[in-house]
RNA sequence: GCGAGGAUGGCGGAAUUGGUAGACGCGCUGGUUUUAGGUACCAGUACCAUCGGUGUGGGGGUUCGAGUCCCCCUCCUCGUACCA
């Protein structure tokens, strides 16, 4: 019945009739439930790799079960189509940029039809089109109105090699997360969205993430950075200024010595007009601050600035430094020194002699101040008022005294800085702003939205052509209509992908950005699957866009929600010997050339054979071969169906190869329900394959159970490998395409058993296994254990203490010498 | 330093969450088929030994019973970093 396995064929016969009948469209259709499976929208680089493979062969096992469940699936797919690498190409082939980018989306679309991924796409974007950016435009214009846009001078991170500045959030490790060149410290105008508006509301529904990994949420919530404590205002001396600070001590102000500020503070440029020496030093301090990488064996160095600072309380002055290890990022860029409770503070005024003064003491014992910093909480001295109270009142108390004289206040701080979008670059969305000499940066109106891009321009390194591009350059003032110029910066391509998922549910909406009825429908993403490595750029920018778009009125929170994807899968890497693989380690595994040899099923089969989702997966060719093995295996149970029975039917055989079906349903099911352990999921279809093989299908109920069999196995592999399982459903001569099947249920009257195995132990060792029959009582078991022969020669001259019986499982005694 | 996760055969990994450790696959060994290689198939494969014993990084503990729970230690991975 099934002669040779040939994956070549059947997959360009599946995705033809696939495509013709248009079931991978997600429908408007609500006597379905919906359920939204998304994957992380790619680059289109040109070329599909592994991590793409590993992503969205995840995703489409996701989809197809929930299809064959009954859900309605929405399954899109599109393209991230802004970004630097088309300029760069653009550059080396002297072609502009879109014709690069477009000519990749075509290539690539192919190569992910060739997969048999099921998307649907009719609602395929690319966040290139106008259509598209458009509405990003008409969303800053918003942001802009509610002053949660705004331009703004500062010292931001400037990556030379991609000729751009960079958001804190693309800044690892003090290097550019592009291309690994250590980030300058440069001062410019720039365009930034107020994010720390929202980090509270971020922070606090990360609360409702239980779908997500711990890990990720972690990430998100050390990166938002929240702590809580005092402001505090400092005088200075011989002047009528004040030096504020923030701290998370109050408890600890009586103990402050000195004040430390960052080498970019106003204090310290202001001290060093007059002190050469410290102008070097402040110098120094710049220059080291970006490049050094490692910080720990970084030394504390300071210098004094001459001010003197007025303590709040006890109006003692006290010395003011420069030292390097304040950061002008965080905070105010200045701190209070409390040497006695803080390690670095006492790191630092006992290099400079500076004195250091405890003012808390351990609820219990002592402390010896001149060995170490005592950095717990405590009881306050040498506090004065305070003296006596526990750390925590004395928080309260202080504050209360700052607040009720004026020096200071009760502060929240986070370590969030609000979002950079702007981008020197060409190749993105033009920011939708004409700069007008009278009325200064003014929103482009909505009837000229979009900007849009001229798509004919020639990056040639360096600056981007929009600034040399005259027809783009120059706009009337939308307010005065004076003659006026155009922002010359494109936005961050993280905007794109800060909202593509809700475009999805309303793709071609020329009315709006999004449609609410479109999101009371599919929104939040119920799976979202993708790489780890966007756990704090993408996924923040991405919460934070959805709370801007809810905002600004385009769904309410119960229809869109408050948050874009209910769970998340964060897949691991693909390794190849132990590393990344990537082109320039030479240690790429190509997709084209697996399915080539193999065929799409056996690569989607293998990438989620080799390992749990959610662990990296080391590509081993061997094992590739070993899933292409087990296709052309299943393959061959096809030639035993409905073959002629020899021999007579065995009722104990077909009950055990029923059981064994309908256990793997439940299995497989398991895997789909919880936590999509597909590695595990196949291997029991493997078990199955082995148990169909050795089974012999006489008899009548043979025949049948032999049939169930194999075509429970071509329905639950379909989410997996497509392709074979319709072709295999469709030699059964099924009734429904296999990817089109329903789920199958288990029978519970298959699970029941009449007899069990029960595995004996004595003292907790295993020492035999019994048959007996299901409902067998402890007595019983304990009988039948005595009168096994293996089993009785380790109760031979033993008292019986205790017996302990699982039931179905096993049967213990412990036994004692008589 | 801090935070999180992890350590199971030669390898990737299972183990219904306290109940037969090593499912499934790879690799390896032997055999069958084959002119040969590959493919395919059959058998074996944690370790040591003859019964039997030992085994889930190391050490202790709880329990009739521990990969799983508790305490201590070692190592690895990831994230983060002078955050005041």
């Amino acid at each position: 019945m099934s002669g040779r396995y040939e994956a070549q064929n059947i997959e360009a016969k599946w995705q033809q009739r696939w495509a013709e009948s248009d079931m991978d469209s997600a429908l408007n259709d609500d006597s379905r439930e919906p359920y939204y499976c998304l994957v992380m929208f790619p680059y289109p680089s040109g070329n599909l790799h592994m991590g793409h493979v590993r992503n969205y062969c995840l995703g489409d096992a996701v989809a197809r079960y929930k299809r064959m469940k009954g859900y309605n699936v929405l399954h899109p797919i599109g393209w991230d189509a802004f970004g630097l690498p088309a300029e760069n190409a653009a550059i080396k082939h002297n072609r502009p940029p879109a014709e690069w980018t477009y000519a990749n989306i075509d290539q690539m679309r192919v190569q992910l039809k060739r997969l048999g991924l099921s998307y649907d796409w009719s609602r395929e974007i690319a966040t290139c089109h106008p259509d598209y950016y458009r509405w990003e435009q008409w969303m800053f214009t918003r942001l802009m109105q509610k002053g949660l846009a705004y331009q703004q001078d500062a010292e931001v991170n400037w990556c030379d090699p991609c000729h751009t500045v960079l958001a804190n959030e693309q800044v690892v490790d003090g290097v550019c997360w592009r291309c690994d060149t250590p980030v300058i410290r440069k001062n410019l105008k720039q365009w930034f969205i107020r994010i720390t508006d929202y980090a509270e509301e971020l922070l606090a529904d990360l609360d409702s993430l239980s779908g997500w990994p711990e890990k990720v949420v972690g990430m998100q919530r050390n990166w938002i950075g929240k702590s809580t404590g005092a402001e505090v205002s400092f005088g200075i001396e011989g002047s009528g200024d004040t030096l504020d600070i923030f701290t998370t001590r109050p408890d600890t102000l009586m103990g402050v010595t000195y004040m430390a500020v960052a080498a970019g503070h106003p204090l310290a440029k202001q001290a060093a007009e007059s002190n050469p020496e410290l102008a070097l030093f402040l110098d120094e301090c710049s220059k080291i601050s970006t490049k050094e990488a490692d910080v720990e064996t970084m030394e504390k160095k300071g210098m004094a600035t001459g001010f003197h600072a007025i303590h709040p309380i006890s109006g003692e002055s006290v010395p003011v430094w420069v030292a390097n290890f304040v950061l002008m990022g965080y905070g105010t860029g200045a701190v209070m020194s409390v040497p006695a409770h803080d390690v670095r503070d006492y790191d630092f005024a006992r290099k400079y002699g500076l004195s250091i003064r405890q003012v808390i003491a351990p609820v219990d014992g002592d402390w010896d101040i001149e060995t170490a910093a005592f950095t717990e909480a405590g009881v306050l001295i040498n506090s004065g008022q305070f003296d006596g109270m526990a750390s925590a009142d004395a928080k309260t108390a202080i504050i209360e005294w700052l607040a009720e004289n004026g020096k200071g206040a009760e502060r929240v701080q986070y370590r969030l800085r609000d979002w950079l979008v702007s981008r020197q670059r060409y190749w993105g969305a033009p920011i939708p702003v004409i700069h007008c000499a009278d009325c200064g940066a003014v929103p482009v109106p909505d009837d000229q939205l979009p900007v849009v891009l001229p798509t004919d321009l020639q990056p040639t390194g360096g600056a981007s052509p929009l600034t040399e591009c005259e027809s783009f350059k120059h706009a009337d003032c939308p307010q005065c209509g004076k003659a006026a110029v155009r922002e010359l910066d494109t936005f961050d391509t993280f905007m794109e992908s800060s909202w593509y998922m809700n475009r999805y549910t309303s793709p071609r909406n020329g009315e709006a950005m999004v449609d609410a009825a479109a999101m009371q429908r599919w929104a939040p993403v119920d799976q979202y699957i993708g790489g780890v490595e966007h756990a704090v750029l993408h996924l923040l920018y991405a919460r934070f866009y959805h709370k801007l778009m809810r905002d600004a009125g385009l769904f309410t929170s119960g229809q869109g929600g408050d948050e874009p994807f209910k769970n998340l899968l964060t897949q691991g890497m693909v390794l190849k010997d132990g590393t990344k693989m990537s082109k320039s380690k030479g240690n790429t595994v190509d997709p084209k050339a697996i399915i080539e040899r193999f065929g799409a099923d056996t690569a989607r089969l293998f990438t989620l054979f080799a390992a749990p989702p959610e662990k990296e997966l080391e590509w081993h060719d061997a094992g590739v071969e070993g899933g292409h093995r087990f296709l052309k295996r299943v393959w061959r149970l096809l030639e035993r169906v409905d073959a002629a029975a020899d021999g007579d039917e065995d009722a104990a055989a077909v009950k055990l190869m029923r059981r064994t079906i309908h256990t793997t349903i439940e299995r497989v099911t398991h895997a789909f329900e919880h936590g999509f352990a597909f590695n595990v999921a196949i291997a029991a279809q493997m078990e199955l394959a082995n148990a169909l093989q050795d089974f012999k299908p006489a008899g009548p109920g043979g025949k049948a159970a032999y049939r169930e069999g194999v075509e429970v196995l071509a329905i639950m592999l379909a989410p997996f490998v497509p392709h074979f399982a319709c072709e295999m459903g469709e030699m059964l001569g099924m009734k429904q395409v296999a990817v089109l099947a329903d789920w199958p249920v288990a029978d519970q009257a298959a699970l029941e058993q009449d007899e069990i195995t029960l595995v004996v132990q004595v003292q907790g060792k295993k020492r035999g296994e019994i048959t007996i029959a299901k409902d067998a009582g402890q007595d019983e078991a304990l009988a039948a254990a005595q009168a096994d022969f293996a089993i009785h020669k380790w109760l031979d001259g033993m008292q019986i203490v205790k017996v302990i019986l699982v039931p179905g499982r096993l049967l213990n005694i412990v036994v004692k010498p008589a």
